[in-house]
DNA sequence: TATGAATGAGCATTCATTCAT
DNA sequence: AATGAATGAATGCTCATTCAT
């Protein structure tokens, strides 16, 4: 409630920066205040004062309120995409690369709960202009996925029917991922890697079922 | 521009209703104002508007904004799970009330889409408060399924080790069955009963594996 | 939106010009800037990117806003005065001294609209301590005019009441002429000299039947 | 230069006031002190305190900064004209009608100098959207000193070609009478009526040798 | 000489909320 | 029961102005 009262001053108040430092602790306390209290609640004030920064250098630097968030948004976006492809490397079997991709997005997301906070919660909530760069960061993770199924299922002589079906298992994998992230953030006491386990669980089996034909239908159930 | 153009008024604005019908219309006003624009662009004026009622009425009858948007999700969350609850009919094999589980749940969301736009989305990203009435009714329907699930599990002979991990799949499938229904607000054109069959194979194959014990591990992948 | 967008940058931004290029760099810009946005809606932003010069500059050269927008008056009143000085060579007649000054004031106004706008318009509103340059000038173009009517009167052999309104009908003369200069940015195809002529006979014929006692009073109108 | 010193509060700030009524002291406020600093200085802060009105009361009645000044420019347009128009009655000869409207206009001015300094000071450099309303009043000033002039002129049997002048004539004469107010705000200490004489007399004179054909070329003055 | 970096201070605007009737 | 009238308190944003280099 204080207005001033636990404001954590940021950095030591340095003087004459260059404009790229500045800017990197701008989105670094606009990252943080975003997280803590979402997109509305944020006020530049606070986010000028936890960067250590007076707001017209905000508003020169980053733009207004909405593009400073579009701009965390996209650096943290980039900052994930990039710990999950350095996982997937590219000489392993399909099914390790994802492994590594889901280790390394849960990892991630324990590393830099802030910036999952933003990324996700605030992001799909506060509204039209920002969800653009969300869909675009799931469509490639979609994309990326999409292929290593498809990978394992041509070698493994899957059908063309059951091809088709991969990549709305992508999606679902994709979304299923968000929402234990989501659903983890408020169970913060789960190692990482167990939740990459039971994600890779519910993917690779079902995905394993798919592929052998193992579909249930309300008809036939477990055929 | 116009404060009052396109504001399509609410019921004719009849005066000295009883108090029950007042709050009913106010709170379809304010879960359809609440879905458009999200907690914190919904303006009580505009509430007020639309529910054809002053707004010392809405303070009077429902409290504050906060005590309204909770009660907005109180009300939908309390018509989820009875359409739910109508689909799970206890004389029915456990996959079958699942599957039942499942379809009321898509076709609930299908019909209500602005409840479940103010249920989840507008819920989940509004802030503190309003999360508790979410976990509940997440916690609910998590228990549910477990029932299910641990139901099936003990009826096939499942050791206790695999029927620990009854819960957290049954998490995991809320979790995926909500991320699906968020997805599907973009995606509309799918009908319901494919989500829910998507989602029933997501969660009957896996866990038919678990019960198995068709685990996939880092070390011995696909055993 | 875009900052920069179609901000026309004034000289190539060349380095180490001594102050009195600079100085009319800057001063030109202003009046530019001025003239387009008016006093209160011209930034110093734009004023030093149109000339081509960092704001710590204008401030070193040209001091405040304030005093920027004054010395531009100052510069545009003095060019203003010249350019009729001019025109009114003492070894004409009375009337075309005054013909050859209207004609020499219309035409400068007609090239440079700029100047006009900010001498005029900006000045006149823009509050305080801007007008006084105005009423400087205009008092001297009054004064000018007032000698070419008495210098007329005298020789006409006017009596003393008539002379003592001369005064009056030059102030108003300049008003007049202020008034049809300032109505003339608005109607631009009419040519200069249409202007002065109608100036003149305003003046000219008025002060004609004013000596000749022809004067309009309420109680005998048209006498 | 201290924000709350001199300021004197408007009306005892009574309340629950009829809208009608808060609009009018709102309207007063914003004219007082528009008139006093300009459009750009006046903040809304000083508006409302000077109405005696909370800030929001103004946005709800009046709309935003610009609509207020807006506003403020119509009724006082209406105002002014309206006492022009009770001055020229239609049964009196034209040029006793040209002198009373002449005589209102300076008597409106002369006892509400506010009300001038915000209709043509003000608005004149306040910028674009504004000047439609002066351009307005203007037109129709012209348009009735015109039908003035040209009916003495047809009654006097006038050629077509003089006749052809009297709108210009009209216009120059708005103009005189505009510069004529203007000026007097800074000379407060002569009376209205000598105003009105002064201008009666350059239009009239004017327009009688106009009549006569007397009209001063370059090539041949005062031939 | 010349400027990028930086800010204090102010202003329009909005909104949830409450009286007085 | 119902509401028009009214406001306190914030918040986003801008701009003239000045250091430090």
């Amino acid at each position: 409630m204080s207005v001033d009262g636990d404001r954590r001053r940021g950095p030591e108040r340095s003087r004459r920066l260059p404009r790229e430092v500045r800017e990197r602790q701008i989105l670094d306390a606009a990252v943080r205040v975003f997280s803590e209290h979402g997109y509305h609640y944020a006020s530049m004030d606070e986010i000028s004062d936890v960067a250590g920064v007076s707001k017209p250098m905000i508003y020169a630097y980053l733009g207004a309120k909405e593009d400073l968030f579009t701009e965390c948004i996209r650096r943290e976006a980039i900052g994930l995409m990039e710990a999950i492809s350095k996982g997937v490397r590219s000489e392993l079997t399909p099914d390790m690369q994802l492994w590594h991709g889901l280790d390394a997005f849960f990892g991630y997301v324990d590393d830099h709960r802030e910036s999952w906070l933003v990324l996700h919660r605030q992001a799909t909530s506060a509204g039209g202009p920002f969800s653009r760069q969300l869909l675009e960061m799931r469509a490639r993770a979609i994309t990326l996925i999409d292929a290593l199924l498809t990978k394992t299922a041509s070698s493994e002589g899957m059908d063309s029917q059951a091809r088709k079906g991969t990549e709305a298992h992508a999606a679902a994998l994709v979304g299923a991922c968000e929402s234990l992230a989501d659903w983890w953030l408020d169970h913060p006491d789960i190692p990482a890697r167990v939740l990459a386990t039971r994600a890779m669980n519910l993917v690779w089996m079902g995905f394993g079922d798919l592929m052998e034909g193992n579909v249930w239908t309300p008809t036939h159930p477990e055929s």
